[in-house]
DNA sequence: AGAAGCCATCCAAGAATTCTATGGCATGTC
DNA sequence: GACATGCCATAGAATTCTTGGATGGCTTCT
C-alpha cells in the first residue's frame, strides 16, 4: 500500500509542477520528495513524471493516481476531522435507545441537542423492555439507553431525572376523589395493566407485590400511553409514569400517598463516550417533561409540585 | 496527518472487533497495532475505542472516523491501481492532438483502439497550425500529436505513416487529363488555396516556392476539406493530403509525377510513456486511412499503389 | 564560460514502526 | 479458590523508513 506521504508528495509536485517546488510545499527537502515520488513509481511499476529540464511533468499515469491520491488524501484529513468533531459534538452519530413511556422526556431534549448541534445525527430506538435495551447498549447498537432503574451492575447508569407514578382514572372515580392517593387502596380495584412484553407489566407486578396490594387486572395493553387512556374511558384504573400522560388527558390523574416516584437512568456499557456523555448532562439539566394540565391536576392535590428535576 | 497504516488498524479494528485479531488480520503484532491506535487517538484527541474486557468497541468518534478511513484506504488503493493500469494502457486517459486534416486518418485507429483498450478514456484536440499543436504538446495539454513532418528538434517524434499530396480538379480539367501531374504544370493554374491559419497555407506555399512553380490562388478556405470540394465545383485546382479527400469525392484526383508524399509523425515531448508509446504503435501499424474511390482513382492513375504503411 | 535551476544519488542522522517480553485485568473452568 | 485463557497497555531493543546535506550531471539563461 502506497504511503500517504508519496501520495501527498504526488500532489504537490502535480501543483506544483516541480519536485523543488513541492518540496517547499511540503516543507521537507527536494531530496525526501524526490525519494518518496521515486517509492512510488517502484510500486505502481510505471513513471508516474517525465523528468525536464524546467521541472517535471504528469504522464498519463501520473494524472491518473493524483486524482484518486487527493481523494485518499481528503478522506484521511476527513478521518481526523470527523473524529475531532464528534469528540467536541459537532458531529458524529449518536444512537440513542429508551423506554417507549420515555419517549416523550427524550422528545425535548433531543429537540434542544438538535437546535445546538445540529451536525450530531441522533437515531432513537424504543422499546418496552428493559431486557431489549440492556442488550442494545451490551451489543454496541445503542450509546446510550435512558430507562428507569435499577440496572445491572455491569452497566454504567447515571441517574437523570425521577419521574412519578400516578393514578389516572375517569373523572369522578370514587378512588380519584382523594387529592392523595394511598397505595393500599388500590386493593381489589380493576386495573388496565400492562402486557407482559411491556417492561412496566412485570415492575408493576413486582412494586404492587411489595406493597402487598392486589388489584384486579381487567385488560392488558402494550402500548403505554394507552392505559391511561382506557381507564379514562371507563375500564378502570391505571397506573403509570406520569409522562405517559399525553396533555389534554380527558381523565383524573392524582399522586399516591406517599408519592411514587422512580429513577430515570442514563445507560452506558462503560464509562461514556465525549458525545454521550454531553447528551447526558443535556438530560441532567432538562429533567423530565410533563403536561401542563397534568401537572395543574397533581398541583392542585398536594401543595408539593410534583415537578422533579 | 494521519498516517495510512493507522487508519488500516482502525479499520480492521472495527471489523473484527478486537485489536489481538485485527493484528492477525494486518499480519503485524497486536503492541504494533495498539500503538499505532494510540496515535490516532492522540492526534484526534478523542477516545476512538472502549476498551472492554472481551475486546474492544468503536465509541461514536471512532465510528465516525472509520468510515473516512474506509474511503482513504481505498482511494490509496486505487492510485496505485489507476497508475499500473495506465501504464499497462488497461486504464488511465490519452489526450490527442493532430492536425485537421489528419482527423480521418486517427478516426480509425482510436475507432480500433478504443475497441480494445475501452478503459482508456481519449480525448482528441485538433487545430490547423502546427504551432498550436507543439505549444500543447509543450505545455502539457496533449499527450501526443499527430502531424506532418517535419517538427523542432526538441521534440521525439516518430514516424507513424506517410500520406501523399494530390491534385484535385473538377471532372474533365485539362489538368487531369494526364495520369500524373507534373508539379511544373501548376504554373499559374486558379488555385484553390488554404488561409493563413492553416498549416497547409505556409506549407504549400514554401512547398511551391522550391519546386519554382507560381500557382495563381483564387480563393482561400481554413477548412482543409473544403479545398478539393471547392476545387471540384470548379474553382480551379486544389492541392493537399489525399487523406482530405473525401469518399464519394465529386472531382477528379491525380498524384503529381514524382509522387509528392509527406510524412506524418507522433509527437512526444520527450520519451513517451507507457500509454502513448502504444498508441504510437497501433498508429505505425494501421497506416493511413484513404476512401475507397479515391484510392481506385489513383490506382489507374498509376501502376503503384498510393497506399502506404 | 559561468551562473542558476532542476533532479538523482550517496550517506549519515534521526524518527517512526515493529517486535519480544511482560504485567494487569476480567472471565471462565476445574 | 486456584488456574488457565484471552484481552489490552507498556517498556525496551532492533529494525526499518524517512529525512537532510552534500554532491554531480544536466540543461537553460546570461
Amino acid at each position: 500500500m502506497a504511503s500517504l506521504r508519496a501520495l501527498e508528495c504526488l500532489v504537490a509536485v502535480a501543483d506544483s509542477g516541480s519536485i523543488t517546488q513541492a518540496a517547499r510545499l511540503l516543507h521537507s527537502s527536494q531530496p525526501a520528495v524526490s525519494h518518496q515520488l521515486a517509492t512510488l513509481e517502484r510500486e505502481t511499476g510505471t513513471t508516474l513524471l517525465r523528468r525536464e529540464p524546467r521541472g517535471v511533468r504528469l504522464t498519463p499515469a501520473g494524472r491518473a493516481a493524483v486524482a484518486d491520491a487527493r481523494r485518499a488524501i481528503e478522506a484521511a484529513a476527513s478521518a481526523v476531522r470527523s473524529a475531532r468533531a464528534a469528540g467536541e459534538a459537532t458531529g458524529g452519530s449518536l444512537r440513542l435507545a429508551c423506554a417507549q413511556s420515555l419517549v416523550s422526556v427524550l422528545a425535548p431534549v433531543i429537540r434542544e441537542w438538535h437546535r445546538r448541534h445540529p451536525e450530531v445525527a441522533i437515531t432513537l430506538r424504543e422499546s418496552t423492555s428493559p431486557d431489549e435495551l440492556h442488550g442494545l447498549v451490551d451489543s454496541g447498537e445503542a450509546d446510550l439507553a435512558l430507562m428507569p432503574a435499577p440496572v445491572p451492575g455491569r452497566f454504567t447508569s447515571t441517574a437523570v431525572a425521577e419521574e412519578e407514578i400516578v393514578l389516572t382514572a375517569p373523572t369522578g372515580h370514587p378512588l380519584a376523589a382523594r387529592p392523595a392517593v394511598p397505595l393500599e387502596d388500590l386493593e381489589g380495584a380493576p386495573l388496565v395493566h400492562f402486557a407482559p412484553e411491556n417492561g412496566l407489566s412485570a415492575w408493576l407486578d413486582r412494586s404492587f407485590a411489595r406493597a402487598g396490594v392486589r388489584p384486579e387486572p381487567v385488560m392488558r395493553t402494550a402500548v403505554t400511553t394507552a392505559a391511561p387512556q382506557l381507564a379514562a374511558a371507563g375500564l378502570g384504573i391505571a397506573v403509570c409514569p406520569v409522562s405517559a400522560v399525553s396533555d389534554g388527558f380527558p381523565g383524573a390523574v392524582r399522586s399516591f400517598s406517599p408519592r411514587w416516584v422512580r429513577q430515570l437512568v442514563a445507560v452506558t456499557s462503560a464509562e461514556p463516550d465525549p458525545l454521550a456523555a454531553r447528551f447526558i448532562r443535556n438530560l441532567r439539566n432538562h429533567g423530565v417533561h410533563v403536561p401542563r394540565d397534568v401537572l395543574t391536576q397533581l398541583a392542585a392535590d398536594s401543595p408539593t409540585s410534583a415537578k422533579t428535576r
